[in-house]
DNA sequence: AGGCAGCGCAC
DNA sequence: GTGCGC
DNA sequence: GCCT
């Protein structure tokens, strides 16, 4: 076994659990790195919850040859070191004559690099995959996506085979069925109002994230929810009173009191059109709104062209491209553009750099937002800084303008960052509040899973970094 | 009653 | 310091 | 908004 990399301080794996096998395999010899090291790092423990196979996936451009344990692979060994070696109180170690780790058999708990194919070909799969459905027009795939609501029939085939090979899609419900969209239609309308008005409501803000949650579950279900099954919504996690009560109203009367007295507010309609744009948020919105007294979004227009002060430079940007941002980008383009950045930066950078596409599409979604590509330099990078461009790019003639992100990170964060930008959002807030609530069991010096190079490296340090992660099979 | 993430950039 | 998007 |  080379250098060990255990992913403590996720999910179920706790910084003491890690501490403790990290002495038990260095008693054996092995060394324990306090965290990831491309090109170094030999083996990775992974926590349940998360799958090796797409930790190895991670973690396969940044080390040529990274195998990934399960934790309960890891438990099984150790259990099986703890009876057979029999020295679990024998605090004077040493590495004195007792039984090597007996290790269980590696299926299915087991994954290596090489064993499974790379990225790459697994893209190329889904290239031709995407081929027939690229020719279509931006309309007709619409069409076919908005089919496959009404009958349930089409879009959930399509997506079923789309879905079913992908390791890193398995636990993802993104691109799949909503069921519910009788009632989310109600929900997204009010999250856009108490966006908007954001501070002006107490907690607004968290207002505003618990009904997100809660439309991500609606979305999510397999089934409708109606007046028979509506309990069943009762005992999950952020779901209270007042949404049941909702959704209660909706069922009966379909329609939602709350949100239509919300829309009669005067101007609600003008500011909930303004923060479309892309810059624009509540305050700048409620601004354009009171005190420029701006009713529409070609009213906005007209005064940027004689008042160009009143939106920065992004805002501009985001008003000039207003409707194009508002489509959605089929998921065939997306691979254009990731192909396109990969050949301009091949051109720039030869051999220099790799990349991948994050957000929604990583996550196997027919049509994303935005495009979103992370960076990090194949070469070793010493220092840990990281930049960004948000911007705007279009494959040419026949296109839309389309939001573009690009990020560099270290080789040593990529992984993380991958995981964490790869989303959702919802799972990533959860992996925080974990690591938060961890906080307090930080890294003693001396605990440092003795690692070589990277000793000096401090809890709060890594975990900046761990607090990135996130996996794609975590979301439900 | 208090927490719900926190950062960098533009202004 | 605020607003915004990430 | 919901949770502790």
């Amino acid at each position: 076994m080379g250098p060990i990399w255990i992913m403590a301080g996720y999910g179920s794996l706790s910084i003491r659990m890690g501490r403790h096998w990290a002495q038990i395999l260095s008693r054996h010899g092995a060394r324990v790195h306090a965290r990831f090291w491309p090109g170094k790092t030999r083996v990775v423990i992974v926590p349940k919850g998360l799958a090796p196979g797409i930790l190895t996936q991670l973690l396969s451009p940044c080390g040529d040859d990274v195998t990934c344990l399960h934790q309960a692979w890891m438990e099984e060994a150790v259990r099986r070191c703890l009876s057979l070696g029999g020295r679990k109180r024998d605090r004077e170690g040493g590495r004195a004559g007792t039984a090597d780790l007996a290790l269980p058999p590696l299926n299915p708990y087991y994954y290596h690099v090489n064993a499974l194919p790379r990225p790459e070909e697994k893209m190329n799969v889904a290239a031709g995959k995407e081929k027939r459905r690229g020719r279509q027009t931006t309309e007709e795939a619409e069409k076919e996506e908005e089919g496959g609501e009404g009958e349930s029939g089409l879009g959930g085939r399509h997506r079923q085979l789309e879905t079913a090979k992908w390791t890193c899609r398995e636990a993802s419900r993104a691109g799949l069925l909503n069921h519910n969209v009788h009632l989310t239609v109600f929900l997204d309308e009010l999250i856009a109002i108490y966006d908007m008005l954001g501070s002006d409501i107490a907690g607004g803000r968290y207002r505003r994230a618990q009904y997100h949650r809660f439309v991500q579950i609606l979305r999510g279900l397999p089934f409708a929810i109606n007046k028979d099954n509506l309990r069943s919504l009762k005992k999950k996690r952020g779901i209270g009173s007042s949404m049941l009560k909702d959704i209660g109203e909706i069922l009966e009367y379909g329609r939602l009191s709350r949100l239509e007295a919300l829309k009669r507010r005067e101007g609600v309609e003008a500011c909930l059109s303004f923060q479309k744009v892309w810059g624009v948020g509540p305050a700048t919105a409620r601004a354009l709104f009171t005190h420029d007294k701006i009713q529409s979004i070609s009213e906005l227009r007209a005064r940027v062209r004689s008042h160009p002060g009143i939106l920065n430079e992004n805002q501009r940007v985001g008003l000039r491209y207003y409707e194009e941002f508002q489509e959605r980008i089929p998921r065939s383009e997306v691979r254009k553009i990731e192909e396109r950045v990969r050949e301009g930066t091949e051109a720039l950078y030869p051999g220099m750099f790799i990349l991948t596409t994050c957000g929604s599409y990583r996550r196997g979604a027919s049509h994303c937002g935005d495009v979103d590509i992370l960076f990090a330099p194949i070469s070793d990078a010493t220092d840990d800084k990281s930049d960004s461009y948000f911007g705007v790019c279009r494959l040419g003639d026949g296109y839309l303008h389309r939001r573009l992100d690009l990020k560099v990170y270290s080789r040593q964060q990529y992984p993380f960052a991958v995981l964490y930008f790869t989303g959702s959002d919802h799972f990533n807030r959860s992996m925080r509040c974990w690591a938060i609530k961890h906080k307090g069991e930080a890294l003693e010096k001396e605990h440092d899973y003795g690692g070589d190079s990277d000793r000096e490296e401090t809890w709060d340090r890594a975990n900046k970094k761990e607090a990135w992660a996130l996996s794609p099979s975590e979301m439900e």
